[in-house]
DNA sequence: TCTGTGGGTGTAATATAATTACATAACGTC
DNA sequence: GACGTTATGTAATTATATTACACCCACAGA
């Protein structure tokens, strides 16, 4: 259901031309996230998954341990929670390890740019291998609120 | 004890200059934080706190509030820890919200950069509040590790 | 001096987030 | 059919953080 259904498609397709099995339980989990449209905490998803009767806690993490290491989804770190990635899936997520997210604060909505630049003043010498780029605030149409 | 005193003294008389009391509590907690020189994880600065009895959590949660609204920690989100403020104390840790951590994976350590500029592909509008910004990675002296 | 008032702390309980360990199922390979 | 690999189900536990309420104390005004 929803205006999930096309980015989940496109999963779908992501997945297979990577051999990536998206398993009913990670589809399902994904389509929670993308249907949000924002920041969802673990344990919310966990309801949502199985409501009467609930999944236990392995079920949600193992699902978005897939998500984020296949690059569909990301934690956002400061919040505790996680969110579908929202970039163009004709480019290669697994290149995927410079993201900025900006988060509303107001209607937690977020929006999702990926760089293909390291730091400009890093400490000479050191060698990044991931980072975490989010940045909260007030989105264009939440400044009056 | 420790090479942690010139620190210490110095935020001292931070605190001082802006009418902000470096509690006893405080003052130990951040004590800790800059003899570790790298992340600490709160629940081990509680049992650090009262070696055979042990703190409770607010007690060093509330320090850990007061230190980093402060300027004189950080959290480092990723990690669910928090570091002593390795800034010059020269400039006012207020103006303080633009942190780029870079922390080595293998040692342990971290560098910190304060930098005062917005993102560069903001969302058109979006207007920064607080931002999270840390690398990982290895440093100069671990690239072999 | 009395009396609030506000900031800081102590303590117990609770809430929230994530992992471990072990059993089971499904699938392809030999 | 025996086996290895991957994914899932389930219970228990660990890790991280907050709430609520009592107490203390320094300080300001009456
Ligand atoms: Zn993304
Ligand atoms: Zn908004
Ligand atoms: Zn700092
Ligand atoms: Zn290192």
């Amino acid at each position: 259901m929803s205006n999930a259904t096309h980015t989940l498609d496109a999963a779908e397709r992501y997945c297979a031309e990577r051999g990536l099995s998206l398993t009913p339980v990670r589809r399902r989990v994904l389509e929670l996230l993308v249907d949000a449209g924002g920041p969802v905490k673990a344990y919310d998803l966990m309801a949502a998954l199985k409501p009467g009767g609930s999944a236990q806690p392995p079920t949600v993490y193992r699902a978005l341990n897939f998500l984020t290491r296949s690059g569909l989804a990301h934690k956002v770190e400061a919040l505790n929670a996680y969110t579908a990635c929202l970039c163009d899936y004709s480019h290669d997520k697994s290149g995927h390890d410079t993201v900025q997210l900006f988060i509303c604060e107001c209607c937690d909505t977020i929006n999702e740019r990926h760089i293909h630049k390291s730091p400009t003043d890093a400490p000479e010498g050191f060698r990044v291998s991931r980072s975490v780029i989010e940045y909260y605030g007030r989105c264009a149409r939440c400044v009056a609120c």
